[in-house]
DNA sequence: TTATAATATAATCATATGGTTATTTGTTTT
DNA sequence: AAAACAAATAACCATATGATTATATTATAA
């Protein structure tokens, strides 16, 4: 892959906000709606981010009824070069998340 | 590794001038004269781009009579999962600038 | 069909970034 | 010691970035 082009996706991935959002999709597919309460910051700026993930062809897209589900595209972080299994697993953190359902905006948690 | 600490070095990493640098340190260690005429960005502009390297820890540096070499830190590319054979081979560029002596602006390569 | 929920987009702002030119620092050469 | 070369630092500027609030858009639920 040419410099540009690696450069550009390197870029996507080198936000420690979107950095960690790669390893939360590593643990399973999340909407939005899921990843606002564990950042603290607003909804657009993490719809900002995702945009930046998706056009970087870091992560697909996937609308399920009223949620828009993002997951890894593993095959452009093997393209890129970078191992995934560096990242820390976020498990845990991920069902906090899920456990505190008061601090959740959402009621994705509710749908299962 | 903490996701701001990689975050911080995938950040070094994804500037196409910075990349293309690591590019070239993958064929052999360089100094800042000799990158200066690969880029046609201003020498300062370069030793900037070096000092964000350094400060990742993402090359070393070492000084030789008049210049300071640059190298590779490989280890740290191993821990930041980043694969360096990704990166286009830049052998036959390095060598062009060495080959055209006229555009490099420095003497390293009457030392040799 | 109206309200509500989830997401995206627009407008705005402060800070970071990558470049420039001018100058300083360190080393070698004359 | 003076001149020349290599690199770093300082001051500056235009653009990119990551956040905000306000407003649209899209889909479900009442």
């Amino acid at each position: 892959m040419e410099f540009e082009n690696l450069a550009g996706k390197l870029k996507a991935l080198s936000e420690p906000t979107r950095l960690k959002i790669i390893g939360l999709l590593k643990v399973r597919d999340c909407c939005v709606c899921e990843l606002v309460p564990v950042f603290g910051i607003s909804q657009p700026a993490i719809s900002k981010h995702m945009f930046r993930l998706k056009s970087a062809g870091l992560v697909k897209e996937e609308r399920r009824g009223k949620w828009v589900f993002y997951s890894l595209n593993k095959e452009a972080f093997k393209e890129l070069g970078f191992d995934l299994s560096v990242l820390p697993d976020l498990t845990n953190e991920l069902k906090a998340i899920e456990d505190q359902g008061s601090s959740v905006q959402c009621n994705i948690l509710e749908q299962a």
